[in-house]
DNA sequence: CTGAAAGCGCTTACAG
DNA sequence: CTGAAAGCGCTTACAG
């Protein structure tokens, strides 16, 4: 076992042929082959167990056929979905995808690029930290194509979900269950997807003075915290919409710790719409982030001259933690 | 913009020296360089911007510095947490990550294998699917080392925790609350690590009549439909111990859906310990698989001769399904 | 349809 | 301490 891998050459020698016609029969051309030479070729590669060096092959034709994702936070599961569907995309197009977690820090991020690049990928799809440098562009100089998804720096091109209708519509499904003033729980300042979020949310409230705004980091144990602390206050809003998942779980936990009912003394509805909300305690209703869609948008816009930037629908499903009742709605 | 990335010779040529120079430069070896030369070719490499192609040393070296994740699963956050380690001891040896999801699927695990391996992976992790064929010797045959984590086919060896304990632990744990019959959720059949988790179960009941096996999928879904179904049929056990988190949280879900309160009705503790268990509502009470040592264990079998194959402990953490309560255990 | 050969960008014996 | 050159395993003009 463990002897040296069979080359394109130890195939050619024992199908008696050049070099040059393996990799035709291995590539299906550029060239045509003989029917009765490709399957020389094809039992010789057989037998000898030869599987194609892909790195040989890649400093030759300068593709690897690995793409990069930098992800902002891996362990934010709302990344995590992305990231799968980013993956998924990507082996569409039979590239394999290289991960890597820059953990909100920008020099983190910018390392994983270089080291990325270093490694020649044929593109990078990357979710960005708020307030970092335009790391596609340094791609770009590369040669190498870049794209952000989700979060992008200002006036970078982002494959991302309409977020401001989102909002809307979650402020308008509290409104329906009769809620006058509909709170927003942001994250710590007013950057990225979250920002848009915010403002949209504040537009959509009109200045309605009852309508507070909450703040706090992108974690469920700091929006547990703020549950906990405002329930004890007796100050937590009576309609909530969260602009993430993690917090509206973190808010769920600490109203339970606190023994107060979601929905009936807390509506809440979550803008990520992960996998996750669908069974928490009781069901999150959420706008649902075309995570599929927008992973395929940033896929498209990396290979293809004519990918038209859209900007996908987020839906509102509607489950328990608003108030929606009725049959089963668990799912 | 966008011109022809700088090579060695390119920065050779600039700097006045010959490739060799400029290679043991960049390398800081594997031959010693002038002080006055190594500035010259360090400037020469700044002013150009040069990058080292990781490729063309790769097919040099036959080292990539780039290794294989297989997840069985990233679905699940569980795995999701388990590859985030494995990335970070990976980097630890300054190496990159190339992630695959096998959805449950032996043929797509074996293809991702494959492909790692054209790839020319430096060595493979994997988190196995059940009963799916040994994929670690294929790798091995091809001299890529190779180890399993969580989960590997019957004999190989696999990073894991001490999972007979953790059920010890946790079955002894809700004893200690006064209950007398203690109820597994297991997988659908008894095979990897949920098979042994099942039957430290039974041993630790000790043949208890009372003591229910229940069955569901590894899903939120199914854990939740089945809880609603014992619910309404009025058996659910009062005391069970979940497989996994993801069944603990559909555990929760379903009980709150049918207005049962955990832990009184119901108490639970999950074997996972996921950071999603700590915000649950309530907070489980949870064995925490010690995901780091495992991960870095993986990572030294690969790489280290003397790696010891040692078996962590996963810690029981008391929070709140269990009945636990006292002051603030919600993290 | 096929072969001989150059070359991708590095690393590393081999000579000096 | 440094240079000239071979070679890693492919792909692809260039000739036939």
């Amino acid at each position: 076992m463990r002897k040296r891998p069979s080359t394109l050459a130890d195939v050619a020698r024992r199908a008696g042929t050049s070099t040059a016609v393996v990799s035709y029969v291995m590539n299906n051309g550029p060239r045509p082959v003989a029917a009765a030479t490709r399957e020389r070729v094809l039992a010789a590669a057989a037998e000898l167990g030869y599987r194609p060096n892909r790195i040989a092959r890649a400093l030759r034709s300068r593709t690897t056929g690995v793409a990069g994702l930098v992800l902002a936070d891996a362990s934010n599961p709302y990344f995590g979905a992305l990231a799968r569907h980013v993956e998924r995309a990507l082996e569409g197009r039979d590239l394999l995808t290289l991960v890597g977690n820059a953990g909100y820090s920008a020099q983190r991020q910018r390392h994983l690029v270089e080291r990325f690049l270093a490694a020649q990928v044929d593109g990078l799809v990357i979710v960005s930290s708020d307030s970092v440098g335009d790391v596609a562009e340094v791609a770009e100089a590369a040669g190498v194509p870049a794209v952000y998804i989700h979060n992008g720096p200002a006036g970078a091109p982002v494959a991302a979900a309409d977020n401001q209708q989102a909002v809307r519509e979650a402020v308008a499904h509290l409104r329906g269950h009769g809620h006058r003033h509909v709170a927003f729980l942001a994250g710590p300042d007013d950057e990225g997807p979250v920002g848009v979020r915010r403002a949209a949310w504040h537009a959509a409230v009109d200045g309605d003075p009852g309508a507070e705004l909450l703040r706090c980091d992108y974690s469920r144990a700091t929006a547990d915290a703020l549950t906990r602390r405002l329930a004890a206050a007796g100050t937590l809003p009576r309609a909530l919409v969260t602009a993430t998942d993690e917090q509206a779980i973190g808010v769920l936990s600490g109203a339970w710790a606190h023994g107060l009912a979601v929905p009936d003394r807390l509506a809440v509805i979550s803008l990520d719409g992960t996998p996750e909300s669908a069974h928490t305690a009781p069901a999150l209703t959420v706008t649902e982030q075309p995570l599929q869609a927008m992973a395929e948008q940033a896929v498209a816009l990396l290979f293809d001259e004519a990918a038209a930037p859209l900007t996908p629908h987020a839906a509102l499903v509607a489950r328990r933690s608003c108030g929606c009742a009725g049959q089963d709605l668990g799912s």
